[in-house]
DNA sequence: ACTCCGCTTGACCAGGTGGTCAAGTACGAT
DNA sequence: ATCGTACTTGACCACCTGGTCAAGCGGAGT
């Protein structure tokens, strides 16, 4: 698309983008036709087409924009500290409370990667996510605060559990961000046999 | 349903369970049609609807099935083994090497989660799952084999890696099952932090 | 006052969709 | 041989889908 777009335009689009996202993580991209979206907005069908190509073309723009956006958010709170386990933390904190205000986008993601036609570009941002996260476990490692092992394996599996204790304590049951992201942080630093020496859990 | 089925009958029965996961993995389940289905086993499309209520109805016959058949992999193979950290590895283990030779049935529930009107019950199904998985952690705590905390949350956890290790290593890039599953538990009893003390590592 | 163009309208379209059903076929039981 | 019923056929239906487009509107620039 990339059309030259009015405040007034640009303005719609977005009114465009917010709905859809609501319908679709509500009811399912499938299920939502875009006589459903501008019947919502109490628009003529030619609005949609005017901003977007497809339906198709609309959910893509949903999907890049929040991989931007929560991609943003987890680097500007890691800033500049420079200790990679600070980091680490600091991001699945700030990841948590993103998908705290952005509950939609999770479950269009989880489906987007179930459908062919959407999965490739899911899967082009999570090897983002996934590359930040393993320079980070990497760097770890050849810093020494932790035993070396395999980067990659240990970046998917900080991901996994982040991302299920998102769906069900943080979404699902309507825990705090941060409670859920001490816990997230906890399993991936001791595991089963991680023996806490002091008290934590932040406020 | 619930129809009386001659031998036969049952045999066509799986014929449309089986060539209706295979595509709805492929394509999605929205974009596979009733029509697609009996066309690509070339019959008439009553066929379809003498076995089956609804296209709905086929895809949650295909999850219940998915389900219980896992469970009872992860049962047979626990057998009657007491340890409970060792039962929790094993139902690992075994869960990994089903779902590879089940790939389809993983996107499956994973689309079935974002569709309101599958994820109660593919919700239903996991709920059972974690509480399988809950009872062992809390058996394994009662026994003083790892340190007290909150049972479900690191049942949680332990789903989740096991579930995004299946996903990347096992059938995104192909590995092992057994290897996969010895990732997942090091990663579960050990996390960031361990310390591996021996080689592990199975054939 | 007029023009221009970003924006909006909504009837319209071709092509599917899930689902039905009257009719017929295959086959085991008698 | 015939009968009953489990199964199969495929034309048919009402409805809905994503997408198009000729026509019109409205507000900023002159």
């Amino acid at each position: 698309m990339a059309k030259q777009l009015t405040p007034r335009g640009e303005q719609r689009r977005n009114e465009l983008l917010a709905f859809a996202t609501k319908r679709f993580a509500a009811n399912g991209y499938h299920p939502t036709s875009v006589a459903e979206l501008v019947d919502g907005l109490g628009v003529g069908k030619g609005v949609f087409y005017w901003y977007f190509d497809s339906k198709e073309e609309l959910f893509v723009e949903i999907l890049r924009e929040a991989e931007r956006a929560l991609r943003r958010a987890q680097w500007e709170a890691m800033d500049d500290d420079p200790d990679p386990i600070r980091r680490l933390e600091t991001g699945i904190r700030a990841s948590m409370h993103w998908w705290n205000e952005h509950r939609d986008l999770y479950r269009l993601i989880e489906f987007a990667r179930t459908e062919a036609s959407f999965a490739s570009g899911v899967r082009k941002g999570e090897k983002v996510a996934l590359d930040d996260t393993r320079k980070l476990v990497q760097a770890a490692m050849d810093a020494g605060q932790i035993p070396d092992g395999n980067a990659v394996v240990t970046a998917q599996a900080i991901l996994g559990v982040s991302s299920v204790l998102a769906r069900t304590q943080l979404l699902g049951r309507k825990r705090p961000p941060d409670e859920v992201a001490d816990e997230v942080i906890d399993f991936c630093r001791y595991g089963l046999n991680g023996t806490r020496p002091e008290a934590r859990r932040s406020a």
